[in-house]
DNA sequence: TACTCGTGGAG
DNA sequence: TCTCCAAGAGT
């Protein structure tokens, strides 16, 4: 491997061929940890228009760190994987609060931060201001692999250690920022995990798979297991003005501070799901409903397991307990709280019951 | 280390 | 339909 024609080959490709994307007009470190964070395990054609909206509507660290939570969960609505967003907040406050705004912009302080891990470190850090630090993701490890021949199982997270010392021995000292986006561009557009496009490839020369024909067989990655399946019945409940009973989730776990609609996990046989979804109501609230007809079955696919949900529509006679995580609200005022996908669908079901 | 944590698109 | 995924981090 000769590294400096490589680091040329790659980076004059990257030059020629990148895309135009949002987060690219310029070097803004706020700008780019944002984008970060919204393309971990996402779509680049999901992120722009998430990004477009959240920069006009959080434009500065200032603007994000001021934002009501509610706000800023809504704009992240549909995104997928909440945590990275309240993190992000979190961690934008502290950046406000602790270095006047201004992104660290070395290892050991930005890696501190909340959601901010060793890829997106070394992204920023990289991209934003030109350090020499590795920014391994997925595509790099796929793309690497191929080149250098690294049969190490890339779903092992030890394996990630090899590929940032490989990194290190590879990348540009003149352009740290292109060389770490070109290995991510090459592996998004060229370098694809199935049938790689070897011949438009501007470093095949450089490559061990492409030389050995290895290319179909790399990267070495072990299959994840079966999604386990869990049964949800949920009730879109009224009171007597029409106005509709919501609930938010706990700040941790599945769905963290998202709100939602009254819903059970099912563990009896179908014909006592309504009973068990009345009852768990006068328990948990001291709550009087009537659980009316079935309105729709939704199967929900998460990456690490199934939701089955049966809803229903009923209505709410009296309610004791007042809590914070309760509210009710219009069918029209509805639109203004953070739902995830799955109660999206219920939501749209219970609009269909009437048509 | 292995598991949790979302979603919509591609093959 | 089913599987795998896509610029990972927290626990």
């Amino acid at each position: 491997m000769n590294i400096n024609s490589f680091q040329q080959d790659l980076i004059t490709w990257f030059k020629a061929e990148k895309r135009d994307l949002p987060w690219r007009k310029d070097q803004d470190p706020y700008k780019v940890w944002v984008s970060e964070i919204m393309l971990q395990q996402t779509r680049v054609d999901t992120v722009i228009p998430y990004f477009q909206r959240f920069i006009e509507q959080f434009p500065t660290i200032q603007a994000l760190s001021e934002a009501d939570e509610e706000i800023v969960l809504k704009a992240w609505e549909g995104l997928g994987y909440y945590s990275r967003v309240r993190n992000l907040q979190s961690a934008v406050k502290e950046v406000h609060e602790k270095y006047e705004g201004k992104v660290p912009n070395n290892q050991k302080e930005i890696s501190s931060l909340k959601g901010v891990g060793p890829y997106t470190a070394g992204a920023i850090l990289s991209i934003a201001y030109g350090v020499p630090e590795p920014a391994v993701d997925g595509n790099v490890m796929r793309v690497l692999s191929r080149i250098l021949s690294i049969w190490g199982d890339i779903a092992k997270p030890s394996t990630r250690k090899i590929f940032e010392e490989a990194v290190r021995q590879l990348i540009s000292h003149d352009n740290p920022s292109y060389f770490n986006q070109a290995l991510m561009e090459l592996g998004a557009l060229i370098c694809t995990p199935t049938s790689p496009s070897c011949l438009l490839c501007p470093v095949r020369e450089h490559c061990d798979a492409f030389n050995e024909g290895t290319q179909n067989e790399l990267p070495v990655k072990t299959k994840n297991k079966k999604n386990r399946h869990v049964r949800i019945a949920a009730a879109v409940l009224t009171d007597k003005d029409g106005r509709i009973l919501i609930h938010k989730r706990p700040n941790t776990g599945l769905l963290a501070n998202l709100w939602e609609f009254l819903n059970v996990e099912v563990m009896l046989p179908f014909e006592h799901e309504k009973d068990q979804l009345k009852n768990a109501f006068k328990i948990d609230y001291d709550a009087d409903v009537q659980i009316d007809e079935m309105i729709g079955q939704i199967e929900h696919i998460f990456s690490h397991l199934t939701w089955n949900i049966n809803a229903y529509k009923g209505s709410i006679q009296s309610i004791e307990k007042e809590t914070e995580e309760l509210k009710f609200v219009t069918i029209s005022e509805i639109e203004q709280y953070a739902f995830s996908v799955s109660h999206q669908k219920i939501l749209k079901k219970y609009k269909e019951s009437f048509t």
